[in-house]
DNA sequence: GGGCATATACCTCGAAAGAGGTAATCCATG
DNA sequence: CATGGATTACCTCTTTCGAGGTATATGCCC
């Protein structure tokens, strides 16, 4: 490798679509300041090849053949938190972009966006920016302002009790112990648990305790756990 | 309450001996720039007293009637990142040191210390250093190097595979899946997970997952898993 | 070679977790 | 007032966890 530059941003690119790739690396030959490290079509792929290659920046498409791209997104959040992972999908549903930025996503972009905007919005995003597409400026502000307008059962809130129990969870206690702090049966307390888990799209306490710890510590301003 | 000085630092004190903490309140005094917000004798009094007061810093004793200070320690940890805590005790136990250390403690005093020395460790801590009593350097540097010389049951490094398990354990997978992923038996990941959580003293895998998940962002140099 | 730690596997057993469903109460909002 | 969310509780059922125990093979250090 020449030492010439400072040092080359790391990428690292997580697409099913073999032609969407090359189109991308077509249009990093315009970057020079950044390096494509690898690709990769699924999630095994994925974790392999960031585990081996540490970019400094992944992009990541949402829907992929097996796994789905909030999956990645979860894996590589507490693993390598220090790696940013910027959203390249055709979605624009509310529900994608929330779940992606909830799950501390960098920035969220559209595939049908100008590539020119698209290589800028990578570079704001190296530099730490939080990027989005224009498209979706209107569907943030909906979203931070809690005014989801969907399906109850998708809304990104918790409630009061919910809130206690998630932090309970978070405190390694079992479901007996929650039961006795809070005063209710035990029962309620597994109500309680499968509606957060359903809500917050998270497969058992486990993820949901490193979840909230990622939370409180990378966005205490922005957490759902309020 | 007067707003001449700029911010006093506030203090919390968790002490089961009425003696000891009017020592305590005594030789504050002789620091105007810390305010003590609280005391407590028992872990659920010290946990009610911190979510209300918020201190800056909790001087903390390991040896409580009820409960342990380890366990107030791994209670705080999670839930107040921000708040600094100082072991003050009479063990010297290579054991309790290391413990503490590895659950986050800011420092680590003996209660046998001279109060000047006590007050100057407050204060370094409070600036953010990592503080030890004199006497335990050389138990630390042991500590440091991994030549823990007592029984093998508590060892403080976990071997290549249950570092491998511990890391599943910290996405959220289940035994099943890290028997997949690891190619062996579940029945085996059960037998190294029971190890795990006899070593590092935790209760189960949720707490471990915290646990990690904390090292990782806390002191990736230090922490005990490779 | 004799310990000792590691890693593997299998066994039982009880506790804990999570998915389903039903249902009652309270409270806010339309 | 009606609808719907939040909270509570109880039911069944399957899966998962974690604590015991026993056992074998490997490799390392003294």
């Amino acid at each position: 490798m020449s030492s010439k530059e400072h040092k080359k941003h790391k990428l690292f690119m997580v697409d099913d679509h073999p032609v969407f790739r090359r189109g991308i690396r077509q249009l990093l030959q315009f970057a020079p300041e950044i390096e494509l490290v690898g690709e990769a079509a699924s999630c095994d792929e994925a974790l392999a090849g960031i585990s081996v290659t540490r970019p400094d920046l992944v992009l990541l498409d949402l829907r992929l053949h097996k796994n789905s791209g909030h999956e990645i997104l979860r894996l590589i959040r507490p693993q390598w938190p220090e790696i940013k992972v910027v959203i390249l999908t055709v979605s624009d549903a509310e529900e994608d972009l929330t779940e992606a930025l909830r799950d501390g996503a960098t920035g969220y972009l559209l595939k049908d966006m100008e590539p020119e905007e698209l290589l800028e919005g990578v570079r704001h995003a190296l530099k730490g920016e939080i990027i989005l597409s224009q498209r979706l400026r209107s569907t943030l502000g909906r979203v931070l302002n809690g005014t989801g307008r969907d399906d109850p059962e998708k809304k990104n809130v918790l409630s009061r009790r919910e809130c206690e129990i998630v932090a309970a969870v978070a405190q390694g206690k079992t479901n007996k112990m929650i039961a006795q702090l809070l005063g209710i049966t035990e029962e309620t307390v597994k109500v309680h648990m499968k509606r957060i888990l359903r809500r917050t799209k998270l497969k058992n306490r486990v993820e949901l305790a490193v979840w909230v710890n990622d939370q409180s510590r990378l966005a205490p301003a922005t957490r759902a756990i309020p």
